[in-house]
DNA sequence: AAATATACGGGACGCCCATCCCGTTTGTCT
DNA sequence: AGACAAACGGGATGGGCGTCCCGTATATTT
């Protein structure tokens, strides 16, 4: 509606968007926007004029990732077979989740609402894991009466464990003891 | 080493927390010390003497129920068969951190390091864990590569699939899931 | 090059919380 | 009953954080 951005407005919102997520990413949602400014290089001031509140800034961040998640997921599940498009979805999630601290107080809900973001963004993520569990149900890899929200509690785990106790050859079994549990 | 607590100190030492399990168990550890104490009907002063910090009255708390997990855990590997000992106290553990948001909240390492207190507890909650899951490994009912840290994961999803999304038949759900995948 | 809107910086403000302190009250012991 | 120590209450203190504001600087437009 309004003309563009300025352009050092825009480069600035793009330097203070790229360095948050990778602050969010390392050290997860409790660090202090001044914090974040800081890093960027800009005053706070700016970091709020472009992003009022820290809620909306991490949105944004969300926003960037759930197009290329929701894009990976419609992939595999054409690509690949029902089975390994679930289960490929699945350990490419916790592999973002383990190198994403935000994400995962996100998902933990310590601090803000990740359902709220993923369901009034354009891009449905959770319309995409729907789809790609109810496939791999109806080629019966996976038990009927399993939903989104189980998926999304063992997921939980995969990741907290991970974080919480790494370990080489952790994943890998956590991804197998999903399988057997999942399995019909 | 010094003389007893005065009567009054005693009364409200328990009753402080009494009041602190019972509000951190239905609202989190984010709960102020201040509003403890207004719910306890003793001043600030009065808590910060007995706890001189959140986190030791926590503490304090954790202690409480060490003794009673562990003799449930012992319990158990002494009456029932060790498959079943090790998936009741799994689920009773599961029901004790759905009733228990501040449980929650240190398994999640949100604020304190649950990992500590157990450890220098005299109560080996770990030690009763581990010698349940050996047990049960042991009688080929859990596959052997499992080990502690992916048992607390487990734990950890199936709590927080019943507080992001109460389903009354969810528990049973993931209990089941929980078990095939542990399977050898 | 001058004029104007746009954006910047970072300090100020307000809120919340854990912890500490001290004047007052209350239990305990003689 | 009286005296002393022990404990109480709750306000004060200090620190952290998100958000807002305004004097200054700079991009854009004429």
């Amino acid at each position: 509606m309004s003309r563009p951005l300025r352009a050092d407005a825009q480069r600035n919102r793009a330097r203070v968007l790229e360095v948050a997520a990778e602050t969010f990413a390392a050290e997860g949602l409790s660090v202090p926007v001044h914090e974040i400014a800081r890093r960027a290089g800009v005053g706070t001031g700016t970091v709020s004029r472009h992003f009022p509140t820290k809620e909306s800034l991490f949105q944004a961040i969300l926003l960037g990732r759930m197009e290329e998640l929701v894009r990976q997921a419609t992939d595999l599940a054409e690509r690949e077979g029902p089975e390994e498009a679930f289960f490929a979805f699945f350990a490419a999630m916790v592999g973002a989740g383990a190198a994403n601290k935000g994400l995962v107080d996100a998902l933990a809900g310590a601090g803000f609402d990740f359902q709220a973001v993923a369901e009034e963004s354009r891009y449905d993520v959770m319309g995409a894991w729907q789809a790609l569990l109810e496939g791999a149900q109806r080629a019966g890899t996976i038990r009927e009466d399993a939903d989104i929200a189980d998926v999304k509690a063992l997921l939980t785990g995969c990741i907290d464990r991970e974080r919480h106790a790494p370990d080489p050859s952790a994943r890998a079994r956590m991804l197998t003891i999903v399988r057997h549990g999942l399995h019909p």
